[in-house]
DNA sequence: GAAGCCGTTCACAGCCTGTTCACGACCGCT
DNA sequence: AGCGGTCGTGAACAGGCTGTGAACGGCTTC
């Protein structure tokens, strides 16, 4: 496993689980425990589609249930914060039956941002 | 059988069916269920002209009823999304009275394209 | 014990998908 | 060129998934 220092760097991300800490652009998120662990999953996995149940059984420790939607209002809320973080980017992006996928693109192609996934 | 991992690579796609997942030129594209699995049962027949009664059977698991335009369908869906992120290429040609085959190929000889089949 | 934060669950609106039509363009043949 | 059959393509539709704001109860902190 990752015994890399325990830092997930995606786009201007830097993730430190170990240490409870997300920096966006130089600037500590408030995360709850679960946003943050969430968001290290995503991280983790950066670029490829991860399926909730995924996402789920490593956040939550447990197995999906059938209509549970707590994945889905996380990642909104993630979205919510890391579009405030980082404007002008889309970190999580959702595969309609599957999962969603994480990885720095730019919202708007007319946007001009600093600083660069 | 493809127990090579379960990844098909044709040009500059790389398609991984057992993650949902489809790479055009290290772009990650968006595909839904059937058309990912449409583009996975053409990529595996690389080269070979498939008729649709096959295409057909393969990602919908049923015999092709006479006049079902499905596959015609989702063969455009899938030559909008591939032209859309491999400008320059086609990839899926049509063989009249047969059906389709899946190859890369210049579209244009005076477009430039970065890469290469 | 009041207020605040968090995680979970609901409810409803809105978007995406797969399917089917409709119509025009195209193909191969006479 | 004329014809009948194939294909390409845009659009309409119903149903299933997702996005999102809000309500609820449990805990922790003043």
């Amino acid at each position: 496993m990752s015994r890399n220092g325990s830092v997930l760097s995606v786009g201007a991300l830097e993730i430190r689980p170990d240490e409870h800490q997300a920096v966006a652009a130089g600037h500590t998120l408030t995360l709850s425990v679960r946003e943050l662990e969430l968001l290290a999953a995503l991280a983790s996995r950066k670029g490829r589609i991860v399926p909730r149940a995924e996402l789920y059984e490593t956040v939550w420790g447990a197995p999906l249930r059938a209509d549970d939607r707590s994945v889905d209002v996380y990642i909104h809320k993630l979205r919510v914060k890391l579009g405030d973080a980082l404007p002008g980017w889309r970190y999580i992006h959702t595969h309609f039956g599957f999962g969603y996928r994480f990885e720095p693109e730019r919202s708007h192609p007319f946007h001009n941002a600093a600083t660069g996934p």
